[in-house]
RNA sequence: GGCGCAUUAGUCAAGUGGCUAAGACGUGGCCCUCUCAAGGCUGAGGCACGAGUUCAAUUCUCGUAUGCGUCACCA
């Protein structure tokens, strides 16, 4: 009797099962080794938070070994967008974390274990979904929108559960012959799941990172195959996960709620089911608020907006690692010059709840990513990034390359390695200045600090470009910054100064300044000595007699 | 509202039935110093609340509160 309604439903459908099972076997694995899945929706907008889950499971196949595939949930047409499946392999390339198998572009892909994109598969759920009607486990509902709605407000009037279960399922029982008359009068339908759950039986299941869970059973018959015979998340995730061998589904922990309906799913298909590993999400406080971080209202949940920022790819990496495993920290500062991948990531050591993202956080992460970096680093990440969104400032690096790259070297080597760089976007503030050509063009406003008088502030620059030699090495180049303090009236060393302030006009340091800021227009710039010597005299002296107009 | 999960400083967090509850970011101060950055030292700041179990609870149990997630022909 089921075998006649199945065939009246979706009578297309002729392959059986069985013809599925045989064609994607299970995967040859070693012991141990794992099969994990990155299954996104391509509506043309990657998350960090799917980035973060995507590298979570990336991380995890990498130290056990096995599979990590990506699979396209593109089931729902309406907020499908040109194009999505190139953005999110874009992102995935930039942060290296490339799956093995799945979508390669937007028409091809590469495994045993396709199609991976879901709306080539509406053959095989579809022969699921007859194998469920053919059982007695699947039924036609004919219910409208509005019909739901209605037991929705019966229901919530009664205060009982709402939703379309046990008696309030008012398709579950139709005889064959009402369904039959129904079809033949055009009626639209749709596949619900007809459920054998308990909702006062309790399930218990484990999970990766929350640990012993506990839930009534499933009753809801839900819908498994919409109108437009493509089939619902929870249907697809049970067949995909299954024929394609995934072991551990690792997703973001919206999907708790779903485990009672994932599990019945799994088991009245016959499927084994997988291990579950559910990540908390990444928030952020508004007013007070906590929530998630959203595509709609923060520009920061987006992965692009880092790179527009010019955060570096390594750096997000590495303040997600901090948030997933937060002995990373530990691990960095411990093992400066490792890669990454050498770090031993546990996943039971994730947090059970949601983190609030902290920008300032991510940029003092940044920041000493930056520091570890060569100059040559610096400059090709940099110079990438002012070519997209600061041209001037690509323009000028890529023309005096090496001037360019001696001046990201100043204090780069060493042990103290300055930090003054945390994004790409604040080396306009760092070389600017030191580009005659925005230099010359721009007007700078010179603060001096200390010494202000226009007459002391020419007689130090003029006494100072006569004794300055390029090649003086650096305590040379300082003791004459002394001594002509000296000469004028300054305390040689700032201590002296301290000590006796009544008996000088100010100390080395206000004669620098004037060098500096004459030199500069800032107060503040890495080592004098390195800026002065990357300019050469002639530069300087032109730097100075504009200082002095 | 039902169901589920969570709760250690402003933030991320380690951790244990029993020393003074790690560390990082941020924040205050000091030192170093030609400026800034960096670095060093140092200060402030925390186990949500109430019961119970126990010689002893931040840790175990139960409640309360708060927060988050979820209750679609979206994923």
């Amino acid at each position: 009797m089921y075998k006649e309604l199945a065939d009246l439903l979706l009578p297309e459908v002729k392959k059986d099962v069985s013809y599925y099972e045989e064609l994607y076997k299970p995967r040859d694995l070693k012991e141990g080794e794992v099969v994990t899945r990155f299954a996104p929706s391509p509506t043309g907008f990657v998350h960090l938070g799917s980035l973060y889950v995507t590298m979570i499971n990336r991380i995890f196949t990498n130290t056990n070994g096995g599979v990590f595939f990506l699979r396209i949930e593109d089931t729902d047409k309406k907020r499908e967008v040109e194009n999505g499946i190139e953005g999110i392999l874009e992102a995935l390339k930039d942060y290296n974390i490339l799956p093995d198998e799945g979508a390669i572009n937007e028409s091809e892909e590469k495994g045993e274990y396709g199609p991976y994109k879901q709306s080539d598969r509406k053959e095989i759920y579809q022969t699921y979904v007859k194998y469920l009607i053919e059982q007695g486990k699947a039924y036609p509902c004919f219910c409208h929108e509005e019909d739901l709605e209605k037991l929705r407000e019966e229901q919530e009037k009664l205060k009982v559960r709402t939703g379309y279960y046990r008696s309030f399922a008012k398709c579950r029982n139709l005889s064959i012959e009402e369904i039959k008359q129904k079809i033949q009068s055009g009626e639209k339908y749709i596949i619900r799941l007809k459920s054998p759950g308990d909702y006062d039986r309790k399930i218990k299941i484990k999970d990766g990172i929350k640990g012993e869970l506990e839930f009534p059973e499933n009753d809801q018959d839900v819908v498994i195959l919409k109108s437009d015979g493509l089939p619902t998340y929870h249907f697809a995730h049970a067949i995909d996960d299954h024929l394609m061998r995934t072991t551990h589904v690792i997703r973001g922990d919206e999907w708790v709620s779903s485990i009672p309906l994932h599990v019945q799913l799994f088991t009245m298909l016959g499927f084994k089911v997988p291990k579950y590993i559910h990540v908390a999400p990444i928030m952020k406080e508004e007013e007070g608020n906590k929530r998630k971080l959203s595509k709609r209202k923060d520009p920061e949940a987006a992965v692009s907006y880092y790179t527009q920022q010019g955060i570096p790819v390594q750096a997000v990496k590495e303040y997600l690692y901090n948030l997933a495993n937060s002995n990373f920290e530990q691990w960095r500062r411990d093992n400066q010059d490792k890669d990454i991948s050498e770090f031993e990531f546990k996943i039971n050591k994730m947090s059970a709840s949601g983190a609030l993202f902290d920008h300032v956080k991510l940029l003092d992460v940044s920041k000493n990513v930056i520091a570890r970096m060569s100059a040559e680093e610096v400059y090709q990440l940099g110079l990438e990034w002012a070519k997209k969104y600061d041209n001037e400032l690509a323009t000028l690096m890529d023309e005096y390359k090496d001037y360019t790259i001696n001046l990201l070297n100043i204090e780069r080597t060493g042990k103290k390695v300055r930090k003054d760089i945390a994004k790409w976007s604040d080396l306009r503030d760092v070389l600017e200045y030191m580009y005659d050509e925005i230099f010359f063009n721009k007007d700078f406003e010179y603060v001096y600090q200390n010494i202000t008088d226009k007459d002391e502030i020419a007689n130090i620059l003029k006494q100072y470009i006569e004794i300055y030699d390029v090649n003086d090495d650096k305590d040379t180049w300082f003791n004459k910054i002394k001594e002509l303090a000296e000469s004028l009236g300054y305390a040689r060393e700032v201590k002296e100064y301290k000590a006796n302030p009544e008996q000088y006009k100010g100390h080395v340091g206000d004669v620098s300044m004037v060098i500096r800021v004459a030199l500069t227009s800032k107060q503040m710039t890495p080592d004098l000595y390195e800026l002065l010597k990357n300019l050469g005299k002639e530069k300087i002296q032109r730097r100075f007699e504009k200082a002095l107009k």
